[in-house]
DNA sequence: TAGTGGTCTAGACCACAGT
DNA sequence: CTGTGGTCTAGACCACTAA
């Protein structure tokens, strides 16, 4: 690895997902890791600002670094799609294509997108066989052209678009709770007015252009979200319930 | 304000919002930045780090720093309460005390909290007047004792706990959906299965001991939780729908 | 009081963007 | 090409913890 930060954090959270450092225990000292692996206690802080921005330590000024847990879900971190995700958590993922059509935007995709003509997808997300999610986006027309052109059952949209050069860069979602329509229940296999999560998302490229904008609907009972804070410092994490 | 980076990040933030730099917009270079404020660029750099997790702007190897957005809602960020965060949104919080016990605790409390007999209390939390959140938390007994000696339908209980002492240093928050029961429906003044936003929460002291373990459920209509995420950083703001 | 993490500096080299 | 952000170093001082 040749970012040495990312080596020292990747090596420190093998060290704690082994039971070196079992929750409760106390780090090493930042001259010690630093010496230890022959890097500048810069390097080892950014390194620990890693960990600690993924929930799995705490941070004191005075005292060594407390293990708060042993990573157990899988990070939400770096902008993970859902196939992506779903490997991680050593499940299948699977998608079922509902509709996929051009047409007009709505006021709220056109303000999401500015755009005016939009490719509309409509998918439900399996995981191992079982409908977990549905998810709704709408693409402005040059990345909608380019997903109309994949087999979107079995490719994963993303990583097919980056492969195609489309950059993914920021993102911006917000959780609410729905209750399921007549359609989700159908689409979902779930009885109608049971719970839903809702994730609006808005994803963007380098140049803050808008790539897609997707509300997307979880079953209440398959998936949750989990957030790490502290003071200065937090992650999101989508696990299994 | 002594700690000079959070100094740049609230100028910088403040020249953002007021529209110097409005969406779109590149803002000036670290060097820049650190010539007119007569700091480091590694302090800049810092300062940025900020407003780059507050999801303000967003970075490019190569190339100036972009703003993503002016609209701001309140961070999550430092564990804010539910009265702090109502302030900062211009709205008046309320508490309702339903109940307080002292009592065993179940098998998932004691797992949580790790110890046996807790304190419980049920309060439905008010935004100006409107219940918009239950709050079931368990408290070990020696916070309960604490809790239970305060008037909890005026006071802040977070606040009240931070001046008599207890020091809240981390948080992990899981959300999900679930419907509302009886009792819900009642207390918030909602249709019964009515879709809720659950978040599970657990609070630790510096040393990581357990100091409250919370399910709190929100009226899906007026409340969302916001996270933005780049491929380094992403933020959680709790939002009014 | 000794050790630790938080902040800051000054300088260096590199990968990448925009031209 | 030049300028920009990303990484890294070596050293310094301070605020705080813990013994």
């Amino acid at each position: 690895m040749s970012i040495a930060y990312r080596q020292v954090a990747a090596e420190v959270r093998a060290a704690v997902e082994a039971g070196d450092y079992p929750p409760g225990a106390r780090l090493p000292s930042e001259s010690e890791l630093a010496r230890s692996y022959g890097v500048a206690r810069g390097t080892v802080r950014q390194a620990l600002a890693t960990l600690a921005s993924e929930g799995l330590v705490s941070t004191r000024r005075g005292a060594r670094r407390l293990v708060l847990a042993r990573q157990r879900l899988q990070g939400f971190n770096e902008l993970r799609s859902f196939s992506e995700w779903a490997r991680a958590m050593g499940e299948r993922p699977g998608g079922r294509v509902v509709a996929l059509v051009r047409r007009e935007a709505s006021p709220t995709e056109a303000e999401q997108l500015d755009t005016d003509r939009i490719y509309h997808l409509t998918r439900v997300r399996l995981l191992s066989g079982r409908p977990v999610m549905i998810e709704r986006t709408a693409y402005p027309e040059h990345i909608g052209a380019l997903v109309a052109s994949m087999n979107a059952e079995s490719e994963s949209i993303t990583q097919r678009l980056q492969e195609l050069g489309v950059v993914f860069a920021n993102a911006a979602h917000t959780l609410g709770a729905v209750v399921a329509t007549a359609e989700d229940a159908r689409l979902l296999d779930i009885r109608p007015r049971a719970p839903l999560l809702r994730e609006w998302r808005r994803t963007t490229d380098p140049d803050g252009a808008a790539l897609e904008w997707s509300e997307d609907r979880y079953v209440g009972e398959a998936v949750a979200f989990t957030v790490h804070n502290s003071v200065h410092q937090n992650t999101l994490i989508r696990g299994l319930t």
